[in-house]
DNA sequence: TACCAGGTCCTCG
DNA sequence: CGAGGACATGGT
């Protein structure tokens, strides 16, 4: 099946991501490697990167996050309870930082309340659900929700994000909505969270290195699959 | 220099 | 609903 073989294509071409990048225990900076279970304080660092992350470079957001691990801010009550204006301060670096903290300490607030701060019995919803509520908490959109959902509560959903729509309607799948984009992946692939995982992350490298504004389709590992101006 | 980056919210028509 | 503006830093 063709979506099957792009994924293909491009995890021979960039090989694997390993998302999503985390923090070891003792140190700061957010790594991408292999790892075989995910802590609960790198989970919570996964929806915080989610957040911090939206229409920004990851790069800008790593900084954040190594300013957050130098204060032992990776905590839903530290967050809850920090003081709005610096928080913003640490996380200047990802822009949209009075937002951000606004964001990052109305969804601390929200797991604090709700859950007593504890992730692990939030994710223990089903998918549907699980949107459902993360959608409720303001900051947190579709793109940000369906990450949360695969990469911390490491379940099978698919991520659409700008990169996705531009490559897909390159290609030739004009959908509409996010969600018309996202049904596709989950109606014609296995719904396997390692899959999900790195086909998602692979188009972003795409988006990032090859299938940019000005795309570089000389060197495009999918060029034999796309439509695009042809 | 201007554009772009792993979006979301709010307001209007 | 769907379009359009606001939010902001850092890299190329």
């Amino acid at each position: 099946m063709q979506l099957l073989k792009i994924y293909n294509k491009l995890l021979n071409y960039f090989g694997p991501q390993n998302w999503w990048p985390v923090t070891n225990q003792g140190s700061i900076k957010p790594t991408y490697e292999h790892r075989e279970k995910l802590t609960e304080r790198q989970k919570l660092e996964i929806c915080i990167g989610a957040i911090l992350t939206q229409n920004t470079a990851w790069k800008n957001v790593e900084i954040a996050i190594e300013n957050l691990n130098k204060e032992n801010l990776i905590d839903i009550r530290k967050l809850k309870k920090i003081d709005k204006k610096k928080l913003a301060r640490l996380i200047k670096s990802a822009g949209y930082y009075n937002q951000k903290a606004i964001k990052l300490k109305t969804f601390a607030k929200y797991i604090a309340e709700n859950y007593k701060g504890n992730l692990k019995e939030f994710f223990k919803k089903d998918i549907e659900k699980l949107r459902e509520e993360l959608l409720t908490i303001k900051g947190v959109g579709k793109e940000t929700a369906d990450s949360i959902i695969l990469y911390a509560a490491e379940k099978p959903i698919f991520v659409v994000d700008a990169y996705t729509k531009r490559i897909f309607d390159r290609i030739g799948y004009k959908e509409e909505t996010y969600e018309q984009l996202q049904n596709l992946f989950m109606e014609n692939l296995e719904k396997d969270t390692k899959l999900f995982n790195e086909y998602h992350a692979l188009l972003v490298e795409l988006g990032k290195k090859i299938c940019k504004t000005k795309p570089l389709c000389d060197k495009c590992p999918v060029k034999e699959e796309c439509s695009y101006e042809k």
